[in-house]
DNA sequence: AGTGCCATAGCAAGCGCTTTCTATACGGGG
DNA sequence: CCCCGTATAGAAAGCGCTTGCTATGGCACT
């Protein structure tokens, strides 16, 4: 039924050994055998068999990047960027590889399943993509995990989360918290002393960072830490609007808000409009990211702008062995304070 | 080294056979025995062989989503949607599958090898989203390939793309032309003239229809095709924007423009508002898909909704046969018109 | 012409799992 | 008390490919 290597073979008038190697590439062939293999191939329409292949090679050519949300440019910008660099179709040469995207929807139990599932197929490598969850608990699966991962051979690269020791994965971490601090420290050279700060979700690193920034910037104000002007939520619209109404309750006088992301920012926007107050005019909004969107909000959107698409591409070409890895297997990466239309003086 | 289903065997002290069926849970096993079996497995950390398991069983759980650009919302809302309903880890039960998200770029031949590639993987189903190119080779080759892989027995699911007849593909196509013809239906009821048209790159199904339900709809009301009020580009803000800035320079007097989708409008706006323009005061916009940023625009765009969600997850569902398919195969899924703050009166 | 080496091609042994077919043990009915 | 059906476990034959090792020419060199 199926067309199989011996039946190339056969047609070919060599032996399966020969029509394995044409198709690999890593033997010598003579022009004209590898031709006859070739027009065979062609005749017969033949498929090589993935998983037999992998198995008898003990390899396989599949990618995993883990994203928490597809559907956020964020991830899928970083998605995009990683798989254009492992030499997938249209990427570079170097033999096409599978990438598999895989959306853990920020559950930790989903992401150890995924690498479980790309461990199960013996993934080349592995890009795992945004913050993680701080539980004790997870963190040790997910070192257990990751080492075994690597042990198996299988190339680990974090991108956009903290290092994770002792495991071989290498790590290239947003500086989210040096971000989050400027962000704050522009909004106090603005004179601003009432921000609410709207935070991602909790128990994880992205938020805890940022976060920690925006209260490291406060505290060298000598200004209180604030916490109660501290939300917390997804990291969506939905959240930017409902925690910018409950701000302004708690705080009518508030004159910035500062948002976990700049999908939140937004959200933060529709719902300072809806309550009649003129940005920046009334409230200075900042985000976080700069995705494609943000100037194109109006007033544009200042923010803190990561270099998504180089980091995962760098990270993507560490997976594949095409860069040499940081020193020490860690590199942070630094965001840009880009400052626009949506903050001005207090 | 690794840990195999024999070794696992011997430490439950009974045969591989045995340990594969309470794997698979597909033949009667003792109580006593399984539970044996499972401890070993625990206790060796033992991690099934992807490949080896894919050969002897001729079978495999990858399931493959083809999408034009994963940084897109449009596509990543798709690639969740279907994630989620394919029953990967998270989703309901049934087996874990692992999803493959491939970014073809709108590249017909990565299109192409990403399918060969998943032929190869002897994927289980594929969903491909978003619209086709229109090119007689491309279209010939894609045929044929897509009928290969259903032929072996791969379950195949177009979603937002014209239907593939004679390929035993499912496909649930978009409305575009409708949705088309609605926005410019509503821009002529405000009494809109000089409209422009900003549409999609060339050569797309996708592009193509919702051009022609704009033009169906000025055809209608007795107005000139207005071809010259048309520009091509891709589908993101730069293209909004210069192609604005080109509309206003060959018409001056246009009074409202149309977007191929969203992305496109929000530079169109971009645009607009630097050459001095109200919106919609002085010219209205109009985008297309109604992506989650749409309503956050300022003003919030007129689209067309597409339930872009629905739609995939319905695609997820066919493709891991747990939806009965469309008659015929083949089902059209409307748009709906979304008016807000950005059209208004000509 | 003889010798040895390089360039190619083939042989055959798995890779780790699934599954058909066969074997065994048990219990109930005749 | 024996026979047979039922339930459960094992033996073994692949699945389609890769690859280490071996075999075979042909050529250059002596």
């Amino acid at each position: 039924m199926t067309v199989t290597l011996a039946d190339v073979a056969a047609r070919a008038q060599v032996s399966p050994a020969t029509v394995s190697r044409v198709l690999n590439g890593n033997y010598p062939v003579a022009a004209a055998t590898r031709e006859r293999v070739l027009r065979a191939v062609d005749e017969l329409d033949y498929v090589l068999n993935g998983p037999a292949s992998s198995l008898a090679a003990a390899a396989s050519d599949l990618v995993g990047i883990l994203v928490n949300d597809i559907a956020d440019p964020f991830f899928g910008i970083m998605a995009g960027a990683v798989q254009s660099e492992i030499g997938g179709p249209g990427g570079r040469a170097g033999g096409e590889r599978l990438a598999v995207v895989c959306n853990t929807g920020g559950s930790p139990e989903r992401e150890l399943t995924y690498l479980t599932l790309l461990q199960r197929q013996r993934a080349a490598a592995v890009v795992i993509t945004g913050g993680a969850v701080e539980d004790a608990e997870h963190a040790a699966a997910l070192t257990a995990k990751l080492q075994r991962l690597t042990d198996a051979g299988t190339r680990v690269v974090l991108c956009g989360r903290p290092p994770a020791p002792e495991t071989g994965a290498v790590a290239l971490s947003f500086d989210n918290r040096g971000g989050g601090r400027a962000l704050t420290e522009h909004l106090l050279a603005l004179g601003h002393r009432r921000i609410g700060y709207i935070a991602g979700p909790e128990e994880r690193t992205t938020t805890r960072h940022r976060l920690e920034g925006h209260r490291d910037a406060l505290a060298d104000t000598g200004l209180p830490r604030g916490a109660e002007l501290t939300l917390h939520g997804p990291y969506d619209r939905a959240t930017g609007h409902a925690a910018t109404v409950e701000l302004l309750r708690r705080e009518p006088a508030l004159t910035a808000i500062v948002a976990a992301n700049d999908t939140v920012a937004l959200g933060a926007c529709a719902a300072l409009r809806e309550a009649g107050r003129r940005i920046p005019d009334d409230v200075s909004v900042a985000g976080f990211d700069d995705l494609p969107f943000s100037v194109d909000a109006v007033p544009a959107l200042t923010t803190v702008r990561l270099p998504l698409a180089e980091a995962a591409a760098r990270a993507g070409r560490i997976a594949m062995g095409r860069e040499q890895e940081p020193p020490g297997g860690t590199a942070t990466i630094h965001g840009e304070l880009v400052v626009r239309g949506s903050t001005g003086k207090a």
